[in-house]
DNA sequence: TGAAAAAAGCAGGCAAGATTGTTTTTATTG
DNA sequence: CAATAAAAACAATCTTGCCTGCTTTTTTCA
């Protein structure tokens, strides 16, 4: 009976399903702007009235798109942050792993989402705590990376921020600057660099 | 005579100098998209017949915005590649002065470019060279800066965009997370890293 | 049980608003 | 008078959200 009495709520949610993943690939391939609910409909095989149906104005169905964006990556972490406590991971690793999220369809999703944010007071002020929802769950995994340095836990946390920013930063120039081997060089020398700061063998006063 | 058989033009000159200003200061403050010419016009006090009269097509005008924003960033880093040269300026005030570039208008007009050419290989295409040509001149300014390191100039290059890279990300991190003491310390956390990663304790393998 | 009513998912057409670029006019300068 | 700058009206697209039906599923009630 609780089979049957849903079959309706089954097929409904396949399409929420469907159009929110169709929107992520639409922004992602054409751009925040470029996605109009037309081609997202197409996309995702379901007609504009369904999407309008589904998702009565356009912002809310983006809004969707990006919680569950952020959702899934945050999963993502939680799966490294096991990795991590099983000591199967290492910090090389663990750079390896945030370079490939900032040079990813991750980041450009949300790059698309952060620079439209920068306009757009209503849809800041949405994402903003969803964002703060993902530094938490990054902190989880960090302090794992960190369990056996010799920071203490704001050190670490400095250190990790350090490296996302960077990470981020290299990200984004990498839109303008095609050059993987360039990019290579920075996440090598910082794989080497990190031991240094997480060692201690630097001032107490370093991180004052 | 020189000076009134060019009367018309010196006109024609500043009108295209309020536009292009005033596109900055449209796309700066409301966005790429929610730049249209009839704002960008209504700001330059121009017609919008006289905007489609210098810059046929708005794609021309923001190119040409664009190119202008460059330019001055150019000038500006001459400027302190100038005082790097007189050795009025240390190490520190060099990453203040970065910090300052990527987390004000200079850089969050660029980042509206950045993330618009992502998704226009045109405007992509027009942009790369320009790009280098800025790149180039903070290589330039950044010599100065290293001069008297113990790290030969393809070290201190990556050194340069390290920091380059971290401040880029941090600009991107402030519109989601408008915490200005939290990035007062990365900043000055990485203006002590800085020296230690020049100074050449480190192994010669570092940058290898 | 079974049929009608209600509700939900879905499809497509439609109007309103906005934006761009063209074209036509006017005015100013040489 | 010719040419360039500027203004203004105009046409052509696009996109969004609304509204009206249609079909399928679910519920209700006799």
């Amino acid at each position: 009976m609780a089979k049957s009495a849903r079959r309706q709520q089954i097929r409904s949610v396949e399409t929420r399903e469907r159009l929110i993943l169709a929107t992520l690939d639409e922004i992602h391939e054409r751009g925040y702007h470029a996605a109009t609910t037309q081609d997202i409909a197409a996309r995702a095989l379901v007609s504009r009235g369904a999407l309008l149906h589904h998702f009565p104005t356009r912002a809310e169905l983006v809004l969707a798109a990006m919680e569950r964006l952020l959702d899934d990556g945050i999963a993502e972490i939680r799966t490294v942050a096991g990795r991590v406590a099983n000591e199967s991971m290492t910090i090389e690793e663990f750079v390896e792993f945030a370079w490939r999220m900032f040079s990813g369809r991750f980041f450009y999703l949300s790059l698309e989402m952060i620079t439209e944010a920068r306009n757009d007071a209503s849809l800041r002020a949405q994402m903003i705590p969803v964002v703060k929802r993902f530094h938490a769950e990054l902190d989880i995994a960090w302090a794992g990376v960190c369990a056996s340095s010799a920071r203490d836990s704001q050190e670490a946390g400095i250190i990790l921020n350090l490296t996302l920013c960077l990470m981020r930063g290299m990200g984004v120039q990498a839109v303008l600057r095609p050059e993987p081997a360039y990019y290579r060089q920075l996440v090598e020398v910082w794989k080497r660099t990190l031991p240094l700061l997480l060692a201690g063998r630097l001032d107490k006063s370093f991180f004052a």
